[in-house]
DNA sequence: GTCTATAAAAAGATAGAC
DNA sequence: GTCTATCTTTTTATAGAC
């Protein structure tokens, strides 16, 4: 945790490059490796597999969303705005470590699958008591992984314009008056 | 349109399975060829190229998109609630379709991204005489996205379990309330 | 229209030098 | 810790017989 090895994070960095802006087919250890600055054999002494070097990625993603939980619980404004804004894809390291594993989850990794699953519950864990019912939390939920999607979907254009500026105080303010309990 | 060649449709059911239940990486032209029962020399006098294959994904798909907003239009129970319960799953022609072309557009297809991004306006075009205003249409559009994401990631479970029954009629509810115009 | 055989490239992984 | 070289398998695509 104090010192972590500069190689190894580049390659992981790369990788998840590669991941967001240029999709799954070219996320390759190869090209991870050329991008991170390193040979192949360099790569392979940090992560021994492929599986490895996903795997790391997936713990990443894990770490932020351990700090994300905590900051939806403190927001000021409260749980459900803060959340729904942060949902708004802004290339933060979150937001870019959740579309990375979202594409190892489509290649079909299981563990990747498992952590966005796990992301999800813990995120309505911390919503819940600040919702009406349940149908109000599928609608917060599902409001964020739209959020997401329209990022997740298609490399270089999002999928449609994602709400921003009035728009998004807009698409806020009547989810939050929707759901307040 | 009244006699199409059987081993092509063939080839594309065969190719769109793949890409539904295993996942992008599975859905290679040897697979296809495979689960179709005709060799890759026979999927390649129809297909002749992987982009050929794909793009007949594409056109299913848009045509399908054709009857989905007709029906829209036409749902006695109203143009969103009818939009929002067909957004869940259900293994339909229209939904095959949709999972197969986002998995090609995450492999990073432009005319894969493109169908997806035109399907989504011709949804929005259609649902907007029935919202009160953009907020509202943004709202539905994305509860719409959040559906379809939770089944569009990660091959074996949906991400999260997805309301159905009496959850599924309070979420409809409570949006179609907060949306009426 | 459908087949077999095969070329050509890319991907993941290993071995061992430095 | 990082490199080069090499092996294996998979994937796309071509050639040409039937």
């Amino acid at each position: 945790m104090s010192r972590p090895p500069s190689a190894r994070e580049s390659v992981l960095d790369a990788f998840e490059g590669l991941l967001v802006t240029d999709g799954e087919r070219a996320a390759t250890m190869d090209a991870a490796a050329r991008a991170a600055g390193v040979s192949k054999g360099g790569l392979l002494y940090h992560f021994a597999s492929k599986d490895a070097l996903e795997a790391g990625l997936v713990d990443r993603l894990r770490r932020l969303v351990d700090s994300d939980v905590a900051a939806i619980e403190a927001a000021p404004e409260g749980a459900v705005a803060y959340f729904l804004r942060s949902s708004v894809m802004d290339d933060d390291p979150l937001d870019r470590a959740i579309i990375s594993v979202s594409r190892l989850a489509q290649r079909g990794s299981g563990a990747a699958s498992a952590a966005l699953r796990d992301m999800r519950d813990r995120w309505a864990d911390v919503l819940r008591p600040h919702v009406r019912d349940d149908a109000a939390l599928d609608l917060v939920m599902l409001v964020s992984d739209g959020l997401y999607f329209n990022n997740a979907l298609g490399g270089d254009a999002p999928l449609t314009a994602v709400p921003s500026g009035p728009a998004l105080d807009a698409l806020v303010a009547l989810v939050v008056d929707a759901v307040a309990p």
